[in-house]
DNA sequence: TGAATCTGATTGAACTCTCAACTATCCTAG
DNA sequence: CTAGGATAGTTGAGAGTTCAATCAGATTCA
């Protein structure tokens, strides 16, 4: 109870290979980064829009799809939520009435979730302030080759993170699309 | 309600420029990235170690103090943890028997979060697999140029996000520091 | 000294997310 | 046509986080 001592070696262990110094501060400084980037948006969002990410989310995404509406498992799929988590977010936006939700006709056990206009509105308002505020943290800082850098370490992650994200190499964006 | 096209278009409005595609396509592989990355090492660490994230990193900065203790708003300001996350997070370690908590003699209103020795147990068992995931998942994939372009682009973004991340330098950084 | 203020930490409510059931519908093979 | 299994989505409990309010011990200064 008084080592100063570290009980976690830099050496192998359980097969394990531990971090060296410089992966060490990499790693350190994206979580940190990671930490302060996700809370200072959410802060945004929280404070002048009253959502979370994940609802502006998906209010984004609706508002893209034909008839601002998706299949809850379309909505799910595209956003990587599991079931369980669109369920309640939905919920919570239809709570308060940004969002409804219809049953399927081709489908009985499926369900539609639309934008509502009055969910639209609260989108148009919370868009700009959520995109200044990613322009702010992030794309006014890096250089043009640090984004295109940035781009190539997610995608090389994501290959072993998430086999069906070599997504989106052509699909005409739309600009809500800071979503997520 | 029938229109297939969105409501937020790639010009200026309110004063803010949206993001072009490029920036898009960018921002939308970061966030997935995050999230991606963030649920693994979560699910790794809360299915091997029964902890989430967050309370690894307490424990191993704990592990790492003089004494295996800290001043409860030490290891908020290191962890960059609000007072209030880090009582409920430390509450909850004790309750498990990974931490206790002690008054300070110097002051009155201090407390003090000290590591247990259950708590080193457990967090000796579940370093190999956190440390193994977070190499799994990024570093094994990275070459050492991309790892040195992140670190960059991480102390870039920090740097708009927190003044106080000029942060380690030359610190002797310890193994268990892969958390937070 | 003693009021006003500041600081370290805690509390409880509200909210989001996860996980493990569970319901209802659809599909398929016998 | 019906039993079994797969699929779409929901439910509720448990946990972590945030925020605003609060408490108690320090500090300041008149």
């Amino acid at each position: 109870m008084s080592d100063d001592r570290t009980v976690l070696r830099d050496e192998p262990h359980d097969g394990v290979r531990w971090l060296n110094a410089d992966e060490q501060a990499t790693w350190r400084a994206l979580l940190l980064c990671y930490q302060l980037l996700d809370e200072a948006l959410d802060r945004q969002l929280q404070h002048d829009a009253g959502m979370p990410h994940s609802h502006y989310a998906i209010i984004a995404a609706l508002s893209e799809a034909p008839g601002s509406a998706m299949r809850m498992s379309e909505l799910a799929a595209m956003l990587r939520f599991s079931p369980s988590r669109m369920t309640h977010a939905v919920a919570s936006l239809e709570r308060k009435g940004w969002a409804a939700r219809a049953r399927c006709p081709e489908d009985g056990r499926g369900q539609f979730a639309a934008l509502t206009a009055h969910g639209r509105m609260v989108l148009e308002r919370a868009a700009p302030g959520h995109i200044a505020e990613v322009r702010r943290r992030i794309f006014d800082r890096l250089t043009s080759t640090q984004q295109r850098q940035l781009r190539g370490i997610c995608d090389t992650i994501l290959d072993g993170l998430d086999p069906s994200s070599h997504a989106s190499p052509h699909r005409p964006t739309r600009i809500s699309d800071t979503s997520a």
